[in-house]
DNA sequence: TTTGAAAATCAGTATTCTCCCGATAGTGCC
DNA sequence: GGCACTATCGGGAGAATACTGATTTTCAAA
């Protein structure tokens, strides 16, 4: 497990970022990405890097670490969220494990937990760092991830181009190649090009698997 | 709302359910169509009735009530689920919550809690009568039924011949014309006009549409 | 700066699908 | 018998598909 994690880090305390951003730098492999001040920026990051980790506060401006991370699962469905907490209760444990967060770590905690956490949802494991008698939520957080990466963790769009994204969006919206050959101004013929293509690189053989994988990824809602 | 709502009692305590059964007994519009001693049998009646209610205990013998709630979801998605317990506590109510049932009532509860809670979740709204502090797993389990049942809670198939039904489960699937009329020895002229037929039917514009109505109405899984 | 790879654009062509019409025939029911 | 429903097929105009091939833009690495 020495392949590029990349990561996304969020919290309005910026000297605390800056200290996990350090906690981090031995590793090289753990490569941050970006850094958001607040749980809008956070989404923004995690929608346009696409990063493997986003490690967040849950109390922020603007929006807090559950939102965002609903948020996250919509826009980068592949990323794996990392709750890195001041509260020490675990009031809010239940929304973060239904918001779908792999790891909860307090900020009281020593800072080595935080490495064990990375370690452990790289491995696609979970992970609690917070009073959680009887460990009922971490069974719940358990079965969580074993659900939602039942061996995949939603087909990889990052192969496809922007143009090819968004071709892929309309296509799966139920757009026809005519209709969105005159939204975008360009020729059917493009469209086509661009569909084959993208058909071709998420071995789908139909606007029907299209669908599948675009609902599986989040970029389609039912 | 005075129509017909189809209902299946579970519980291994046969007494109670006949308790259930006589307090439903004088509204003729809440019809028990079936009971199960266990879990599975829930499921199995559950699979074959679809009813719209599904009122069940949590403590049951060979399949519990939240795994028997989850294999509900899987074979009869427009069946909501009441969990009517005799834990007083509200332990497993993350569970439950994440199970996606609808109402949890204490059988400690005024009979009539029963009945509000049949009619709410009738209404598509949510029921709690079990202690929870601050309302965090009522306000989720809200959010739950919004997420389900924006609205509609899966499109109407009944208006499908079997034959539709048949093609429109292999389109839906992704076959192609060609290959459906082939699986099934027919002309892909009758192929067409079978799924012509069904996308008037259904309302539907093409297959993207068709692949939509499958998942939400529980043919298609993901 | 040059170079090279990836991305975006479009055309041609044979084949296949789609959409909607009409037609026939069997089945069950009042 | 008459009626509704179902299943079966064909025609024909137009659209979409499956490639292949070609040009231009972009952009980062050498």
């Amino acid at each position: 497990m020495d392949s590029l994690c990349r990561i996304v880090l969020a919290d309005d305390h910026k000297l605390l970022m800056e200290g996990v951003r350090s906690l981090l730098a031995p590793y090289p492999e753990l490569r941050v990405e970006g850094m958001a001040a607040d749980g809008e920026e956070a989404v923004a990051l995690a929608a346009s890097l696409a990063p493997h980790l986003l490690i967040m506060d849950l109390s922020m401006p603007r929006m807090d670490g559950v939102e965002a991370a609903l948020a996250t699962r919509e826009v980068s469905p592949r990323t794996r969220v990392i709750i890195y907490t001041g509260h020490e209760d675990g009031r809010r444990l239940p929304e973060l494990v239904h918001a779908g967060v792999m790891a909860v770590v307090r900020k009281s905690a020593p800072p080595r937990a935080l490495l064990d956490a990375i370690a452990c949802v790289r491995r696609g494991e979970t992970f609690l760092e917070v009073c959680d008698p009887g460990g009922i939520m971490a069974g719940m957080l358990r079965r969580n991830a074993r659900r939602e990466d039942g061996g995949e963790r939603g087909p990889d769009l990052s192969v496809l181009s922007p143009r090819e994204k968004e071709i892929f969006r309309r296509l799966a919206e139920g757009d026809s190649v005519r209709g969105i050959a005159d939204a975008l101004s360009i020729s059917p013929k493009t469209v086509e090009s661009h569909k084959y293509n993208l058909l071709t690189k998420l071995k789908a053989s139909s606007v029907g698997d299209l669908i599948k994988i675009a609902i599986r990824s989040g970029v389609l809602k039912l």
